[in-house]
RNA sequence: GUCCCCGUAGCUUAAUGGAUAAAGUAGAGCUCUUCUAAGGCUUUGAUGCAGGUUCGAUUCCUGCCGGGGGCACCA
């Protein structure tokens, strides 16, 4: 649509021998202002003027009006043929409804969530795992072919306190070994000799330790997962990208990479001043979190050869992948350029809350239990409310989760949504029982009382591809909640002007709601339950 | 010290350089009693400070104030 407009603007500019030079078709926020409008910039009345006289005398049918507003916008009003006929485009396309092909070719790959095994899954990993199988599946309605991945710090310095725990019979490992490292200087050699044979494989006892305790970390994972709807194509380890990463670091010394107090570096700041020196291979010889994020890329293109990577991760590693991108350019030019970092913020909980026996470290499954305690044990209840927490703000920005707000019935939650959703099912259902039937004919309702809703139900895969592109599932979500909002005055008003309920026009309107909504739901994925 | 991010109604958040800065919640008032009131209507209320660019700035630039994060062997 918004092509279209661009189409028949750009074509009017040239038909009165106008450059046609730079304008935006949007959506006005007040919808008195139109469906559409764009702006020339600068304050030429008189052509102002020409160009909605001829718009007027040259519309097609879907535009009813074409007026010129203050300030130089030009504003379009669609027919209510054309609300007509997408409210019918919704109900035909069904479960297709938003889907576009914009991305048709493009294989991306997703990696997030990235627990490390041998620790707990808390809920710092929420963010990334929320937000990164939404992006995935926000990439795929766009058209792309995408792949979720799963990068796990199987190797490294928090395992071998682990580790060193697990040796010592302790009942929480990690927090022992995380304790003895800090405090002891003598459990710091041991825990770093440890960590040397877990690289090495050359210790028996070790290995069948860590063996042991790997596999039950990744089950342990395998059944959050499954509690919060993740699909995982690959899973990646640390210790796999170690191995190639050293090489691949070991391969450039002297050019790229430098030795420094015998271990080997990165002078970012050569290349770009705001960037700093980070280490790729510690002076015990081994490999850093960055050379195997290196090695990692590598391994990520030969397994599926993506046109495009992303990797979500918490903000505090902003700085430091900016540093890893700088070197992947001089070692795979092509990967570096194919790679974005999608930075979250954290998920904290207002102090004083749910405290964990573990210490101060709160797990997934501690805040995903406390939230369905509010709403009577219902999983998909809970779960929904807090990916919707995640989803409903920028990408980026520290959310403060309020488990109360997160169950709200009213306004801006999760479960609200999926209330609308499952009200409009029995409301189907019901008029289904009753074998009425829908149709898109307004049968005497206007588009002035049926309050607007058909002029959102048509944007919604104008917000998918949106969201795409910017890397923003939040405008989804606001889009749902003011949809839902819509509907609700909609129906409210129904009632006022005493239309029957089964009018087959706001039967065909209840039914393309329920096809967004659940559309919607699904590629935030948030459950969608048939019945509250 | 330096680099990056953030600062919007009482609170939590929106706003591709555009119109009267948008919602939810909280506050005030009103509204049904046949379909889910988990609803609807009305109302109070904000861009940290000082400049600059622009026809037009929450958005871009500079400085300041305030909060968070990074800055060599953790991730």
């Amino acid at each position: 649509m918004k092509e279209k407009l661009r189409k028949l603007i750009t074509e009017a500019l040239k038909s009165l021998g106008i450059e046609a030079g730079d304008f935006v078709v949007e959506h006005p926020t007040d919808l008195r202002n139109g469906d559409y409008s764009f702006h020339l910039g600068g304050k030429d009345h008189l052509l102002h003027q020409k160009i909605v006289v001829y718009l007027n005398s040259n519309k097609p049918y879907y535009v009813e009006e074409v007026r010129g507003a203050g300030g130089g916008f030009v504003n379009f009003y669609l027919s209510t043929e054309f609300f007509k006929k997408s409210i019918g485009e919704v109900i035909e396309r069904e479960n297709e409804f938003g889907k576009n092909e914009n991305l048709k070719g493009e294989k991306v790959m997703v990696e997030h969530t990235d627990p490390n095994p041998f620790k707990e899954f808390h809920i710092g990993h929420l963010m990334p795992n929320v937000i990164g199988s939404t992006v995935a599946n926000v990439f795929a309605w766009n058209g792309a072919e995408v792949k979720q991945a799963c990068y796990q710090g199987d190797v490294g310095i928090h395992v071998a306190k682990a580790v060193w725990g697990l040796l010592r019979g302790e009942k929480e490992p990690y927090p022992a070994g995380a304790k003895a490292y800090e405090e002891a200087d003598e459990s710091k050699k041991e825990i770093q000799e440890i960590n040397k044979k877990i690289y090495e494989h050359s210790d028996e006892e070790i290995n069948k330790v860590y063996d042991e305790g790997k596999k039950l970390s990744l089950e342990y994972f395998d059944s959050i997962y499954k509690r919060l709807g993740t699909k995982f194509d690959y899973f990646f380890f640390e210790s796999d990208g170690g191995k190639i990463g050293k090489e691949i670091v070991e391969k450039n010394k002297g050019k790229i990479f430098e030795e420094s107090d015998s271990a080997v570096v990165f002078h970012a700041e050569k290349y770009d001043p705001a960037l700093h020196t980070r280490v790729f291979i510690s002076s015990a010889g081994l490999p850093t979190y960055e050379a195997k994020e290196l090695g990692l890329a590598k391994i990520k293109f030969e397994k599926y050869p993506y046109t495009k990577s992303i990797v979500v991760t918490g903000n505090e590693i902003k700085d430091y992948f900016k540093v890893l991108l700088a070197a992947m350019k001089l070692t795979f030019p092509e990967l570096a350029e194919k790679t974005k970092h999608l930075p979250h913020g954290m998920l904290r909980l207002p102090t004083g809350k749910m405290s964990s026996r573990t210490g101060d470290v709160i797990t997934a499954e501690a805040l995903i239990e406390e939230v369905k305690k509010k709403v009577k044990g219902d999983e998909a209840v809970a779960i929904g409310a807090i990916k919707y927490m995640i989803l409903r703000q920028a990408i980026g920005n520290d959310i403060v989760f309020d488990i109360d707000k997160s169950v709200s019935t009213e306004g801006d939650s999760g479960v609200y949504l999926q209330y609308a959703y499952a009200r409009t099912n029995s409301l189907l259902e019901r008029a289904d029982s009753q074998g009425q039937t829908l149709s898109t004919d307004s049968q005497g309702l206007t588009l002035r009382e049926t309050h607007g809703i058909e002029k959102l139900l048509y944007r919604f895969p104008e917000v998918v591809e949106r969201a795409g592109k910017e890397y923003a599932p939040h405008y989804i979500v606001t889009y749902l909640t003011e949809l839902a909002g819509s509907f609700n005055n909609f129906y409210a008003h129904e009632q006022i002007i005493g239309d029957s309920p089964e009018s087959p026009y706001r039967l065909a309107i209840t039914k393309a709601f329920n096809i967004v909504m659940k559309n919607g739901l699904d590629i935030l994925g948030i459950p969608t339950p048939e019945r509250m």
